[in-house]
RNA sequence: GGAGGGAUGGCUGAGUGGUUGAAGGCACCGGUCUUGAAAACCGGAGUGUGGGAAACUGCACCGUGAGUUCGAAUCUCACUCCCUCCGCCA
């Protein structure tokens, strides 16, 4: 049974490791435990090993009285086993990625760093209103009568928001898809790199505990829907059933990158946000996502990370929406994570950039548990490396197109790359 | 929901209690031949894990988990998934 950071790495490199785990802000005594209850593991491994190997022999000569003795002692062994390895394990899975060289080392959020900002807020001559009071009054969210509904953080998306909604789809699946654009942004990023297009992808939304488990997302379980009569999770992110597309296959080198880009709505909780965000449609329990995935060599796979970060700035880019692109600190990076990068969008009523796109990798965290592995050219096996990424948060950038684009007049212009989806100029 | 069939290596496909970790084919790697390639022929090669500096070597693995046996891919039970047919359904 593969667990998930490196075996190899935690024997051999151990203060490295909690080095490591330590910035993360998890206890490096994990690691001392494991070691502890892997060392037990290897000894009594070892004894069984022999015990089976005479157990062999005694069967082949067929001196059955003396086998069956044997196979007594065999049977206390195996129960001494297990229990080690259990509790082995159990250590071994809490123990974190490792964060990339470049991650800068940080307790939380606060010390993450701003690599750069792209375009320029617009200046009103009003005082710009939030997404939620411009889509009541333009009849675009009805969050009053989903409360009523469905209860609290649920909202109807009507008229051109729902109108918006599959233009941003549309416009995403449209550039994904599109062999030039992928190619040049593909350039942009590192001169030669793959721009091979993304796969186009309507995954399922219930996955089942053990895949979910195989992904390292099953945790915080309170964040999660569960379906007790069928045990079933509903999925937080499409990512949750991209990631295991290729689970317990062999991929080969010629066929890698793999790019998948998956429309699927996503169901969060929430539990532990509590009162933030409770206006609007910014952070609610059911949202629609475009959402990146991809399989890679592991020399490809931070250029990947950064290739996927380029397309989600052509996009926003592209809406004229203005950003900034940071990344993550050691101690606001998910335990699955290497490196991890977040797009902010600009909102004109908070005057603040907000969170709108994540761009994870995951090295061969999630790989060595799902079990995908790449046959390289020259025959030998190794995990694929994994990425994941928000090509649009449905919801949040709708509410960034309310306010980034609203009028002295209450109106909301459509961003031009939308206005053929949409089929109108202005919202009004 | 009911009835039946199935799950074996990167893929395909033999194998129904004792050197079977597993025939054959495809794909892959090395070589012969060829100007080069293809074809043909010869050879190599499963995965994981433990020990070892290495050569090498122990063990485990035939959907998953239990069980029978001195010995299980092969027998028993449970579960999961896939396929076919019937029913129901957008």
């Amino acid at each position: 049974m593969n667990a998930m950071l490196d075996i190899d790495l935690i024997r051999n490199e151990p203060e490295r490791v909690k080095k490591a785990i330590a910035s993360k802000n998890t206890d490096s005594k994990l690691v001392d435990d494991f070691l502890w209850f892997d060392a037990k593991w290897r000894a009594i491994t070892n004894r069984l090993d022999g015990l089976r190997a005479r157990q062999k022999q005694l069967s082949m000569e067929r001196k059955i009285d003396i086998a069956k003795q044997n196979k007594e002692v065999i049977k206390g062994v195996e129960e001494e086993l297990k229990v080690v390895e259990v509790k082995r394990d159990e250590f071994w899975m809490r123990i974190p990625n490792i964060p990339s060289d470049d991650t800068p080392i940080g307790k939380d959020e606060i010390e993450n760093k701003v690599i750069r900002v792209v375009g320029k807020p617009k200046k009103f001559d009003f005082k710009p209103k939030d997404h939620l009071e411009l889509g009541e009054a333009l009849g675009l969210i009805d969050v009053e009568t989903a409360a009523k509904v469905s209860g609290t953080r649920f909202a109807y998306l009507k008229g051109a928001a729902a109108q918006l909604e599959f233009a941003l789809v549309h416009y995403a699946l449209a550039t994904l898809t599109n062999p030039n654009v992928m190619r040049s942004a593909a350039e942009g990023v590192k001169s030669g790199y793959s721009g091979k297009p993304f796969v186009p992808v309507v995954p399922p939304v219930l996955i089942r505990p053990e895949v979910m488990r195989r992904m390292g997302r099953l945790e915080p379980k309170e964040e999660r829907y569960h379906i007790p009569s069928d045990d079933l999770y509903l999925v937080g992110s499409a990512e949750h059933t991209l990631g295991p597309l290729h689970m317990d296959q062999t991929i080969l080198e010629k066929d890698l990158p793999i790019r998948y880009v998956g429309f699927s709505t996503s169901f969060r909780r929430e539990a532990g946000s509590y009162g933030k965000d409770t206006r609007g449609i910014f952070r609610v329990h059911q949202f629609d996502k475009v959402e990146m995935e991809s399989f890679t060599l592991p020399e490809h796979s931070i250029t990947e990370q950064d290739f996927f970060v380029g397309v989600q700035e052509y996009l926003m880019w592209s809406l004229e929406l203005p950003y900034r692109v940071i990344i993550c600190s050691t101690g606001d990076q998910g335990d699955p994570d290497a490196r991890h990068l977040d797009l902010e969008t600009w909102f004109p009523s908070e005057g603040i950039y907000r969170e709108t796109h994540s761009a994870d990798l995951m090295t061969d965290y999630q790989s060595r548990r799902l079990n995908t592995k790449v046959r390289r050219v020259d025959g030998k096996t190794e995990f694929a490396h994994m990425n994941d990424g928000t090509v649009f948060a449905v919801g949040r950038t709708i509410a960034a197109i309310l306010e980034n684009y609203q009028t002295k007049e209450g109106e909301v212009e459509i961003p031009k790359v939308l206005q053929k989806y949409v089929g109108k100029k202005i919202i009004s």
